[in-house]
DNA sequence: TCGATGGCTTGTA
DNA sequence: CTACAAGCCATCG
């Protein structure tokens, strides 16, 4: 059977959130940041997994999604994700198994923290500090796993797929202290 | 297969 | 403080 992909999309405070969930393996592929334009969230998704249905049946977790935007901490938990990874199918969410596993140690920072890039290369005993920014870049699941709280080195906020801008009020609205362009050590 | 390309880091000025 | 070059390593075409 062709793999669909159900796409459910809620509006919130002026912003479309949308979130893409295969219908063969029921497990969640692809989430959008937000965005002003309700197309333009959903052909986020449609860019990889051009086969899809609108449905409403995921919107509870879309809302939950816009939570975390917000900065609530949220638990969602990651058997809900399609975590696959194999080198002869380009077509899964995860490209690689580095990318996998910078992905899970970028789940463990907690909420209101952040961490450098070069620090998650070193938890996953790697010299790759460039290609954890890459990895991160490619994150299909921004805001659950939460690449906005990945920043430099140097303590500045590092560029985001929504923006650093984005990335910045992300950070604030959980708690975290930022001046200028960088985030405040305690 | 191999060069180009990044959500980076460090050193130098 | 800013700017830039060189180094870095996984990924993509």
């Amino acid at each position: 059977m062709t793999e669909e992909i159900i796409i459910s999309t809620i509006k919130k405070n002026g912003l479309y959130f949308a979130v893409g969930v295969s219908n063969s393996t029921n497990k969640i592929v692809k989430i959008s940041l937000p965005k002003s334009d309700e197309e333009e969230v959903i052909s986020a998704i449609l860019k990889q997994y051009p086969d899809f249905i609108i449905s409403d049946e995921y919107n509870d977790l879309a809302w939950k999604i816009s939570d975390i935007y917000e900065g609530k901490e949220v638990n969602i938990d990651l058997e809900m994700f399609d975590l696959r990874t194999d080198k002869s199918n380009r077509e899964l969410p995860l490209k690689s198994h580095f990318m996998k596993i910078v992905l899970l140690e970028t789940c463990k920072i907690p909420h209101g923290k952040v961490e450098t890039y070069k620090n998650i290369a070193k938890k996953i005993d790697s010299q790759a500090y460039r290609a954890v920014g890459t990895a991160l870049a490619k994150n299909p699941f921004p805001l659950i796993i939460p690449c906005h709280r990945v920043v430099k080195s140097d303590y500045s906020i590092g560029k985001y797929g929504g923006g650093s801008e984005m990335k910045k009020k992300l950070l604030k609205n959980e708690g975290v202290k930022i001046k200028g362009n960088n985030v405040v050590k305690k």
